[in-house]
RNA sequence: GCCCGGGUAGCUCAGGGGUAGAGCAGUGGAUUGAAAAUCCUCGUGUCGGUGGUUCGAGACCGCCCCCGGGCA
């Protein structure tokens, strides 16, 4: 009994989350009217909680392919149920790749992400490449510079440094393109340049073709209403409370470093500080919920500077 | 009923005679290896209501309403 009623939880999420209904077939539609069913590859961008990994199922399932995710902290193991990744059912149901396949407390990037998907590009099942993380596609369909990756003394150092030292070591063109009042963006340039003694400007304008040319894919990205999604998040994080997230965070608990790259999941800091006695169930849950509220603008923002020529869907249509 | 506090932006609050300001939330934006990260921009609101004092009132005075706490 107490199985059906977790099995029913469980669906609830990830996948299964709002229950994708013959609606979907007008999606079907939209997406046959602009070659879906042609055997090209599918592209489905979204924001968080969008129900984009349910759409991916749903295509995988009845148009075959295999789901591959984009998002920088589904690929983390130890979180499933934080990072919403597709569950055991989900995965039974079609072939899935790239989900918690990371340590969770390796590094990890783009890079690496697009190492990852290569293979998939030309295999012999039809990807279908899904997630949210809009840096992930514009590396892939735009193109990303191919620079060696920076040792871990070099990090440490530059970790160590002020805004100041780090922009000093910066080549003057380098300083001029990027954002000298972002300490990601500094800091990542001077690793690059004391790394490999070349300047992070130059490095980009050699930036090599991209892996995916995107007229030659199908790219969908989700635009749901504000409202609609705010209401969505809330409805998730309460589901992933329900499923256990709480049990996923005590076993996490010991190994626990917020500097790992995994632990940037939204909820997680708020989950680890409750079992802490740190925070109330009430607070951790509301800052993670605006947290991904803002995190949903931030990919709004994204999509819509950068994802012009992407078919653009309304999750409400069939959600 | 009386005595103290307090009622100012969606929320928490600062300002105590010269015409309102912060944090959070929210908005718009940037973003080529930490991207669920990181960074930038944007602050008019019957200053609880109402009468008064004043050249001028969130600010001072009267009355009223509401919320805490205390005394009965």
């Amino acid at each position: 009994m107490r199985l059906v009623v977790l099995a029913r939880k469980v669906s609830q999420t990830g996948a299964g989350f709002n229950g994708m209904g013959r609606q979907l077939r007008r999606v079907d539609e939209t997406l046959a009217t602009i070659g879906a069913a042609s055997g090209q590859p599918i592209l489905i961008a979204g924001p968080t909680a969008s129900g984009k990994s349910a759409l991916a199922l749903h295509l995988a399932e009845t148009q075959g392919g295999i789901v591959i995710n984009a998002d920088a902290l589904q690929v983390f193991d130890r979180w499933p149920i934080l990072t919403a990744q597709p569950t055991a059912a989900d995965r039974g149901r079609a072939p899935h790749a790239l989900y918690g396949h990371v340590a969770y407390d390796a590094p990890y990037s783009v890079g690496q992400w697009l190492r990852d998907v290569l293979p998939y590009l030309t295999g012999p099942q039809r990807p279908i490449i899904v997630g949210g993380s809009g840096l992930y596609f514009s590396a892939l369909t735009d193109g990303l510079a191919l620079i060696p990756p920076v040792p871990p003394e070099i990090r440490v150092q530059a970790d160590a440094m002020v805004l100041a030292e780090l922009l000093a070591g910066i080549d003057p063109r380098t300083r001029q393109r990027i954002d000298t009042l972002n300490r990601a963006r500094v800091q990542r340039a001077w690793e690059v340049q004391a790394s490999t003694g070349r300047g992070l400007s130059d490095w980009q304008a050699d930036t090599p073709a991209p892996l995916l040319d995107l007229t030659q894919a199908k790219a969908v990205v989700l635009r749901p209403d504000v409202d609609w999604l705010n209401h969505r998040i809330a409805a998730r994080f309460a589901a992933m409370l329900d499923n256990g997230a709480l049990f996923e965070a005590k076993a996490m608990r010991r190994d626990w470093n917020p500097a790992h790259l995994s632990a940037k999941a939204i909820g997680a800091a708020g989950l680890i500080a409750h079992l802490d006695g740190d925070l109330s169930l009430d607070q951790a849950r509301d800052t993670a919920i605006i947290a991904s509220r803002q995190y949903a603008k931030r990919q709004r923002t994204w999509f819509r500077a950068r994802m012009q020529d992407w078919t653009v869907l309304d999750p409400a249509d069939w959600s």
